[in-house]
DNA sequence: ACGTCACTGGAGAACGTTTGCCAACACTGT
DNA sequence: ACAGTGTTGGCAAACGTTCTCCAGTGACGT
């Protein structure tokens, strides 16, 4: 232990050029590639720096660069949860078509928690990002979503690109899906599918997407002439332990339906994992159904009904829209992707 | 089209200073509540430093302060791809436990390439993080190691801590289980509540962690009596498409087990799947086990055998070993924590 | 032989922040 | 009134990189 400290340096542009014994600005063009016309430098000299790089093991710092240029290579994405069924898809999607750009993704999670949104957007200000990407779900609680769009409309004023993955009222750029259509496909696939009294079990009343999915499934009853009493939509939160909640609540009435329809997957498992609790074992009696489609679930749970959504997809998109590349001169503020009804397995697009 | 352009500037600290009407290094001294001794300025002066701050919605430039003080106050964390079902709980763990220490997490996928690994290191090199963790699979490929070693070895020299999650051969801390006792504990556990043949399948056999279940599972088949035949070990990706294609690869024989072993969920999952397209449903007949305890699984079927990893508690331990908050002066270079095995439902510490 | 040209590579500045240093100032005790 | 003490806040430097200049070099045409 001779206490090396590791107090050690990482290595510089400037240990390059000493060591090939030229000016830093010519390291620094012969590593870019040559800024100038072509390759830059004689070979000799060209060979002298890319050997001293090599030999130093030199990687740019990312850190320079981004003070140099006023924006870091980077976007960030911003979710509620890492560890949600669907977060993980979308980040990896948004990773995806990020690296295909050259970019980094910097992920950050606010637990669904309003104040530490807000301090996040803030940091954010700091980090340079070229564009941020907001996947949390958005609320319909006005004041909220105030503040919220004041600190977007801030990192905008420094030049970073705003774009939201879901629905909300926010007046940006937004990549979506019919949540309204899809729920109300999945609800005329079922009652086609013979049955006829349903629980909705749904996230909070004040979440844009969980409000859009349940008024979307009553419509779609509704068109086959069913309707279901307020007491039969539960709300709690849009998670495992919410659905667990939900079906809790239902009580003793729980017998009297063919089918529990969760608006989310992961509701879905908490509502499966109730049933069991009350010695109900699905799909013998009562049916659950869900919404997003975790591939895994279907691989579990023979012939589940349930809302394709791509999440995957969405980082494409999401990129797309933030880095501006549209079309024409009109950019398009809204992407809708399609979604897929996967009633009992099969599979109906819409 | 008046070509706005956005070529809106971010705001920086010589704005804040030029409204508040103080010098740069004031500002500064006042937003970092004083280097000095305590709160720095007159009262005054902060109120109008702290104001200007506010109405201009300034942020520090995290870039020039990791140029300043030569590295970021980031961690890197590498894993192998993000939706992975064991990924996202290490990464969420990793990002609590960073958030209580005021760090950021730069999440990174290797997508299992070796090649992307490699050039990925070398970014890492730039980007200046105070420690990384390498949480994917490592393998047996002495060549492969020797290469990762060396670009491990460069980030260090750099001054940044390295840590492993999961088991190898590297001369790194590392936070691990005992994949080998644990997957003994589970073999002992189903030979116990009765079943007699087994079929194991597993991932590459050049993967450490694939290795070791495989080995400890057939240890602890052989303390109770039993031998599996090499052909009833597959290999395949160790994932749900892998657990698929091994049950496949068992063709006709698929019959006459009781249980089919995987050594991951995810592989379970897929070894469900396949079971079905062959009108097996399970657990009629044969039973599938795991490895990793995705809790969801444990909702959706009833009483399946896992191995429950602490895959959260990995975050918290790797950076309480990367941070070098050791207690002694000889630095635990390694961290084991406990597994749990559950047999169809019943839990076993270990 | 001299002016022109294309090109090479170095000097210096700039990006935004923090920090060491120092001059100015206010206050206290004698 | 004055020396001593402590505090305040500005100046300048530094971090690593890239870009704009500019002087120098050799080739070439006249």
């Amino acid at each position: 232990m001779v206490a090396d400290d590791s107090g050690s340096k990482p290595v510089t542009l400037t240990d390059v050029a000493r060591l090939a014994r030229v000016s830093v600005p010519t390291a620094s063009r012969v590593l870019n590639g040559g800024v100038r016309g072509k390759a830059s430098g004689t070979p000799e000299l060209r060979r002298r720096v890319e050997e001293a790089a090599r030999a130093l093991g030199y990687s740019v710092s990312t850190a320079a660069q981004a003070i140099k240029d006023g924006r870091a290579r980077t976007i960030a994405l911003i979710v509620s949860d890492i560890d949600d069924f669907g977060s993980a898809t979308v980040i990896a999607g948004v990773m995806h078509a990020a690296e295909e750009r050259g970019l980094s993704v910097a992920v950050r999670t606010t637990r669904d928690d309003a104040r530490r949104e807000l301090d996040l957007l803030t940091k954010l200000r700091g980090e340079r990002h070229r564009a941020i990407v907001l996947a949390t779900s958005r609320t319909t609680d006005a004041e909220r979503e105030a503040v919220l769009d004041e600190h977007l409309r801030l990192l905008q004023a420094q030049g970073a690109s705003v774009v939201l993955i879901g629905d909300s009222d926010l007046p940006y750029p937004a990549v979506t899906v019919d949540n309204r259509g899809a729920a109300a496909r999945l609800a005329v696939g079922l009652v086609d599918a013979g049955h006829r009294s349903f629980a909705v079990i749904s996230g909070p009343t004040d979440q844009v997407t969980s409000r859009d999915r349940v008024e979307g499934f009553l419509e779609g009853l509704a068109e086959r002439g069913i309707t279901v009493p307020d007491d039969d939509v539960i709300h709690a939160p849009f998670s495992r332990d919410g659905g667990f909640e939900a079906v809790q609540r239902l009580g003793d009435r729980v017998g009297g339906f063919d089918v529990i329809a969760a608006m989310s997957d992961a509701m879905a498992v908490g509502a499966i994992a109730s049933l069991r609790d009350r010695g109900i074992e699905v799909p013998n009696g009562i049916e659950v159904t869900g919404f997003d489609h975790v591939p895994m679930l279907g691989d579990v749970l023979p012939r589940f009904s349930t809302v394709e959504i791509p999440l995957e997809a969405f980082g494409e998109a999401a990129l797309s829209l933030a880095l501006d590349e549209a079309e024409g001169d009109e950019r398009p503020t809204r992407i809708a992707l399609p979604t897929e009804t996967i009633v009992k397995g099969s599979v109906y697009a819409g």
